[in-house]
DNA sequence: CGCAATAATGTTATAAAATCACATGGGGGT
DNA sequence: ACCCCCATGTGATTTTATAACATTATTGCG
């Protein structure tokens, strides 16, 4: 793991969109949105599923499994990988969080409740994630499937490439 | 690993573009253009590398590392993963061929030479991959990528649904 | 309520994917 | 010949993910 499980802090809290917000009514308000949605729609957003939207919207970027795990542990929950990885299946599957592909690792949706095909923006020298909205079956990628008979039913866009932070660093 | 080693018939051979075509001649041809490409531009294209290169045309769809590493041996390469690796490393930078990011796999290019974003079809019930062209930057992603000052330097373009075989089949 | 069925969690073990570190070998160029 | 660079071979380890099974909590139903 290239993450570390620790920092909380400021600056690592506020990378998501590659600007600073009010990071603590975010997260309380996307837990309670959380919470309403399960309640409407018969979801059981139990005590560990719930805890890791919280840890992933806290951290507010990619979170490798094992580093969800030992906070989770942390926290007083169980400490073995399924405790994690099964609460990842239920967030990813009910829209709550999203997996980058690219990063094997997890990070709490940026436009919740809309349904929506999620692409990242991910920086190759900080990690941090940004979560855009893709339309992939408008474009190319959409012919060419109509063309082919194939039926998109899922898709997965990140973009690799360099954060403006770090472009500004690298610069001086 | 869920798909094998072993299998290198007609059937196997033949789903990368979800449709049949001469499969000796596009192996022999793509392996001739990469020796040539190689030569231009001072790339090793070395007994490794080229049978790993050789294999992913020869089966035609995407293999993981590890079964890779199983034919590898079967040819009498070395047997440990950095070799598979390590091929792979090369032939990936260099665009012979590409990694499928849902699958933990790769795939030879179906567009060698041209520079191009690939974007891929994976069927979700029986693990075929086709490779289409992508233009990422086009869409709703590059503006996203625009306006947050985002530099995108490469995409990774994946829509996992089911192939015209796999769906004439449940249909059935 | 009491009980059965279902869903979620805990835990042990293991599989699959990827990398590290270091030794060995093969081809150029001088 | 020698050196240097790059590639390969090999052993060990790290990181990511799943299987299998026991236990506990919830829900629905009589």
């Amino acid at each position: 793991m290239t993450r570390d499980a620790q920092p909380r802090d400021a600056e690592n809290a506020s990378l998501l969109g590659f600007r600073h917000h009010d990071h603590g009514a975010c997260v309380a308000d996307a837990l309670a949105s959380a919470d309403a949605r399960c309640a409407d729609e018969g979801l059981r957003l139990t005590p560990v599923r719930r805890k890791v939207l919280e840890l992933l919207l806290q951290e507010h970027r990619a979170l490798g499994a094992y580093a969800i795990l030992d906070l989770l542990r942390d926290a007083g929950f169980g400490s073995q990988p399924p405790v994690a990885y099964r609460a990842l299946d239920f967030l990813v599957e009910n829209g709550f969080v999203h997996k980058v592909e690219r990063l094997n690792a997890f990070v709490a949706c940026a436009h919740p409740g809309q349904a929506h095909s999620p692409a990242f923006m991910i920086c190759r020298m900080c990690d941090a994630v940004a979560e855009a909205q893709s339309l992939p079956a408008k474009g190319a990628l959409g012919a060419a499937a109509r063309a082919a008979g194939f039926q998109i039913e899922r898709t997965v866009v990140e973009a690799e490439g360099v954060c403006p932070t770090c472009a500004d660093k690298a610069d001086a």
